[in-house]
DNA sequence: TCTGGGGTCCTAGGACCC
DNA sequence: TCTGGGGTCCTAGGACCC
């Protein structure tokens, strides 16, 4: 009998294990992966050009307890964890907690190739792949060759084990009826785990545990709960759909009793066509419109230039250009513009995106800015498109309102 | 001493059209 | 003078995820 079985795979401590590659002798020691790129560690392997990577002493890497910028941990390494540092915390936070942490930055590249090199390996067992980002996937085992074989336990040993031949690298994954149960198995035994649960599982594995493990319910939703008294997902459960309806909407309270439930018919998506694409940078320091003029400004453009090389690179263009301000206070500002046609240009970005900028007030210092561009089609396709007259309504959509000329100071 | 960078999707109000 | 809906597009903000 086929039965519906959905794999989620998640790559265990992904930066952190490519960089391991490269460094054995790192190997059970706590190493944190992350930070901001600094001048000085975009080459610090320089240092060691003629040095085989492996003979690297660990006491010559940088150390945690000498990073006083701003940044967030990517990936820390299981010896690091037990100290209690992880992913998306601040690295001042993580000096504190283990400041003889090794800090590595992250090499994008290096951890691109090992993500196709993965991806590559699980169609060759599964075809049909859902790209969940850099380290993430769901595959559908249901008519996959032997997917059905232990409820998936079979194919799920196979493609780990290839993985680790292909790449070196470790993977935990979770096999159930659906990628909601899938994605919360897979955490059950990492690293380098499966786990296989069926619909009978739910009320046993899936019920105790907070609701904050389901995908989609985020630091907002769950406060909300914990707030009537709901901290499980079987106290979730419990509660009737008309109730979650009252306080939480017709959609998301809906939502949330079905995936209580442990129900979910969402398709593996094999193929997407990106939305937007953005770019966005935090500076070393504060920056004011007026008194860091130049400085912001030439950010502005790089940032600009840099959108444009990855849309063209990729082969989109787009129509809605926007911007990003974070503030000192951390609040965040956006602003965009939908034009007449698509472009890729980055003076056509830039020029938009300076209109942008002078509606949005900058008399507070920025700690961030950045540039994004919607609406995008294949370049192809707008090149055929924009050749009609230009759409309607959207340049001068914008009349400044009263108190938001903002200084007109960079722009 | 806080809190990166890249995304997606949803909501809600206003403009504008039928 | 007051009063309809429905639909689409645009904009700003926010929740959430990797």
């Amino acid at each position: 009998m086929t039965r519906r079985r959905i794999a989620h795979l998640d790559m265990d401590a992904f930066f952190a294990s490519v960089e391991l590659l490269r460094y054995p002798q790192l190997a059970g020691l706590p190493v944190v992966i992350g930070g901001r790129q600094r001048p000085g560690d975009a080459d610090w392997r320089q240092a060691f050009a003629d040095v085989a990577l492996a003979e690297i002493p660990p006491a010559a890497f940088p150390c945690l307890k000498d990073y006083a910028g701003r940044g967030v941990i990517t990936t820390a390494t299981y010896p690091a964890r037990a100290f209690g540092v992880g992913s998306a915390m601040g690295l001042m936070k993580a000096a504190r907690l283990c400041p003889q942490a090794i800090l590595l930055p992250v090499d994008f590249d290096e951890v691109r190739r090992c993500s196709r090199r993965f991806k590559q390996v699980i169609r060759e067992f599964a075809p049909v792949m859902e790209d969940r980002g850099i380290d993430e996937a769901y595959i559908d085992f249901t008519d996959a060759p032997d997917g059905q074989l232990e409820g998936g336990h079979v194919l799920a040993r196979r493609i780990q084990q290839a993985i680790f031949a292909a790449t070196g690298l470790t993977c935990s994954i979770g096999v159930a009826p659906n990628k909601l149960i899938a994605k919360m198995a897979s955490e059950f035994d990492k690293p380098n785990g499966i786990t296989i649960l069926h619909e009978d599982d739910v009320p046993t594995r899936i019920w105790p545990l907070p609701c904050r493990k389901i995908n989609g319910i985020g630091p907002k939703a769950d406060a909300k709960l914990q707030a009537h008294g709901i901290r499980t997902i079987g106290e979730l459960a419990a509660r009737e759909r008309g109730w979650l309806v009252e306080h939480f909407g017709k959609t998301t309270g809906a939502w949330m009793h079905e995936v209580a439930h442990g129900r979910d018919e969402r398709p593996v998506i094999t193929h997407s066509e990106p939305v937007s694409m953005s770019r966005e940078t935090t500076f070393e320091r504060d920056l004011h419109a007026a008194r860091d003029k130049t400085e912001l400004g030439n950010i502005f453009t790089w940032l600009c230039e840099q959108l444009a090389t990855d849309l063209q690179r990729k082969g989109y263009a787009g129509r809605t250009i926007g911007i990003k301000l974070r503030y000192q206070d951390f609040r965040i500002a956006t602003r965009d513009q939908t034009m007449g046609r698509h472009t890729a240009d980055p003076a056509v970005i830039r020029r938009a995106a300076g209109q942008c900028l002078k509606r949005v007030p900058l008399e507070q210092p920025l700690r961030l800015l950045g540039v994004r561009v919607g609406s995008l089609i294949k370049a192809v396709d707008a090149a055929a498109q924009d050749k009609e007259p230009a759409a309607p309504g959207a340049s001068a959509a914008h009349v400044m309102r009263d108190g938001e000329t903002a200084s007109g100071l960079l722009f």
